[in-house]
DNA sequence: CTGTTAGCGCGTTCAG
DNA sequence: CTGAACGCGCTAACAG
């Protein structure tokens, strides 16, 4: 292995001139930095990034912590549109990232967990869709011992930041013009979960436009379950007039259950999957970018580890109609 | 931050006798072993892996590489299900990965891709679903600079394992029940890519088939792509018994463009995805358990980065039938 | 069985 | 503007 030194001796320089070409230092001649780069070229060095982090004490490694059962055969969209937005990013700024499943951490304690973190040299965390019940989690981003972005949970505060789109207005507009093209007054509101902050927003959204709108609304908790949306529309859906989801997954519960029991309800969605186009429906939803989501994450780490303070950054969100083509095409 | 030499000096010893009752050395008497320990529950110590990692030279990194393109809305649940299997198992052998999309490895040549790797402290590679044109990783699969486990695709060597299926077997096997069960003699095959690994094999289980049972296989390449697979169809089905397809997802192009057709075929899949389910149809399938698939690439990388050589694995297959329910319930 | 001594490859003063 | 020297936290021979 090439190190440093090799290249300084190369190019006949001290090692410190080296690092300092390496990172961009300044007072460094243009003529002993071309020097250098030469040596480097022709030597094929390669700064070894262990070496570097132990010595600055920067890692640039952030954790990225999800949400997926690791033995449902689960649709995980979701997830990986989070990941690929976030590894994107990070190479982009010369960083790394590893991705956690809350899973693993539910067999840790908090301790654990934060020595887990520690020793690999995680500076920073991004936890995606975090609820009320996943303490050690909570606990180890209120530890402060990592600079936190949330991903769909509330939490500000010097180092940490929240990220998510407006859910409440999200919720608002797409089912305001969905009941207004449907039409209809009952509607059959399929919520979240309870004690979720996501489902809590949207929840809001859907009573301010019950309000505005003076609909009947009868609002059940479907947990994010495609299956738990089946069975309460299934019970509930017969005397109402549409039905509205919290997430496309659980329309798409929705409208199998209406299948099967042989009635037509217009149904509206939230998230905007592609999975949506394999249910052959059309639908009206809310796309939300998970991938520019999570890239936006990781740019707003890298700023809390430079010094940056929390803070809160609303995503856009779009209101679309998902139809059988568009995952086709 | 606590290191190994507070511990040493609260436990009354020298630094190395720690770092041994750390790694598990031998010749430790059972009592500095309580000492220390002692001491590093008192302190809080957590091991510095990279300073670790940089004084030893094994880092127990790997790399996994996955081809999703970035921008398309893709189904991502086979990468997602590699992810999940692969990070699992890593965890638990103590080792920790990367996830490295292909994308970002065709913007570099083979000489960035090794540098990248190496400044990282790379030490092992799992690549999943490598084709012939992936060129540049090929050649840094064949530089030999790292242990390579490749998924899906051929390539023993003293430091590269294969690991995948028999899909030739598979697809015989799962055409055969398929066509016994739905009857007919003009098939239409849809296979996956011209050049693939995988596809080459299940074209050949499928032409065993096809001699063995007196078929009629029009065989087109569909690349693995629904919308593909869902212009052959349209085009090709028409004077068809039947629909064998090299994949689930292209299964489901056919699906839907016998749908457009207004007419009925059945259609044999591939993978076993669950995301099948969403499609609504019943089908015959080949099911393949990736998760265990990527656990096994781990501790066959890990063997090789212990030296073990490289082999072939050939890992077990299911014949299945996707039910409409079986995703919802 | 335990302690001493060298580094691993790099970043960073602080003299020159 | 450059270079010598030290140390990051740990492992790995070697002595004792």
């Amino acid at each position: 292995m090439v190190s440093i030194r090799d290249v300084a001796k190369h190019a006949g320089v001290a090692i410190s001139t080296v690092s300092k070409v390496l990172n961009n230092y300044p007072n460094i001649s243009a003529e002993t930095k071309e020097k250098v780069n030469a040596a480097i070229d022709e030597l094929g060095f390669v700064p070894n990034t262990i070496a570097s982090a132990l010595s600055s004490k920067k890692t640039g490694r952030l954790a990225l912590l999800l949400d997926v059962n690791r033995h449902a055969q689960s649709v995980d969209e979701i997830p990986m549109q989070y990941i690929i937005g976030a590894i994107n990013k990070a190479k982009e700024l010369g960083m790394d990232i590893i991705t956690v499943f809350f899973t693993m951490i539910q067999e840790m304690n908090v301790d654990e967990t934060v020595r887990y973190f520690q020793s690999q040299g995680i500076e920073g965390l991004i936890v995606c869709g975090l609820s009320k019940q996943d303490v050690t989690i909570r606990r180890v981003v209120r530890s402060g011992r990592f600079k936190t972005v949330l991903i769909d949970a509330p939490g500000v505060s010097n180092d940490t930041s929240s990220i998510h789109i407006d859910n409440e207005l999200a919720q608002y507009e797409v089912a305001k013009k969905f009941v207004l093209e449907s039409g209809g007054s009952k509607i059959l509101y399929i919520a979240g979960k309870k004690n979720g902050y996501v489902s809590e927003e949207r929840m809001r959204g859907m009573k301010r436009l019950a309000w505005e709108l003076g609909l009947t609304v009868y609002t059940r908790t479907g947990g994010f379950s495609e299956l738990e949306a089946r069975r309460i529309t299934m019970k509930y859906a017969g005397n109402k007039d549409a039905i509205i989801c919290a997430s496309d997954l659980m329309a798409i519960g929705a409208m199998k259950a209406l299948i099967d029991m042989d009635i037509y309800r217009p149904v509206c969605g939230f998230d905007g999957v592609s999975l949506m186009g394999y249910a052959g429906k059309q639908m009206h939803t809310v796309k939300q970018d998970f991938q520019n989501i999570a890239a936006c994450a990781v740019e707003e780490l890298a700023g809390l580890i430079e010094g940056r303070s929390g803070r809160e950054v609303i995503m856009p969100h779009e209101l679309i109609r998902i139809k059988y083509l568009d995952v086709i095409s």
